[in-house]
DNA sequence: CCTCCCTAGCGCCCCCTGCTGGC
DNA sequence: GCCAGCAGGGGGCGCTAGGGAGG
């Protein structure tokens, strides 16, 4: 078989719903025993990539490499073709980019609000907090925002 | 077929700053 | 003028999913 065969074989099984691999601990299942093995290590605290520059340590090589990124190498390879920002993060450039654009998809069900990220609508909710479930409303305007994008 | 590794993506929380209205 | 409350912009980390590469 060739490797695009195996490659499409694994993608097909991204469809299914089928999680062998079973966390003991909270009983969530997951595809590769690789992603149960970083699940553990967030119930058990076990942080195998340790930066080598600092004390901090991560589950995943990938959250050490960005680590490095914010912390030490400061490389950014993500830039905003509308100004000088660049971010370690492709979506903090998409945060960024939205205050080029004006875009707000994250709508208040409560008032006119509307935030460009989902964490600027919850806190914006604390100031309804009070007249009606602040979790509820968030949960409604992010939902729709999920609608919007599909 | 399995595993490692990298990247992408979503989420959460925090900080700093500027604006505005009440005192 | 001072202060509190709020929103905007951004930094940093937690965690999972998808896919390339190699054993």
């Amino acid at each position: 078989m060739s490797s695009c065969c195996l490659i499409y074989t694994r993608h097909m099984k991204s469809h299914t719903d089928e999680r062998p691999h079973k966390c003991h601990l909270c009983g969530r299942a997951f595809r590769t025993v690789t992603l149960l093995r970083n699940h553990l290590n967030t119930h058990t605290g076990t942080r195998p990539h340790k930066c080598t520059d600092c004390d901090m340590a991560f589950v995943t090589s990938g959250e050490l490499v960005r680590h490095r990124r914010y912390k030490h190498t400061h490389e950014k390879p993500f830039k905003c073709s509308m100004c000088d920002y660049a971010s370690v993060e492709v979506s903090k450039l998409k945060r960024h980019i939205r205050s080029h654009t004006g875009e707000r998809p994250f709508q208040c069900s409560l008032c006119s609000y509307a935030s460009r990220d989902t964490y600027k609508l919850k806190r914006h909710m604390r100031t309804h907090s009070g007249k009606f479930d602040t979790f509820t409303a968030f949960l409604h305007a992010t939902q729709n925002y999920n609608v919007h994008l599909l």
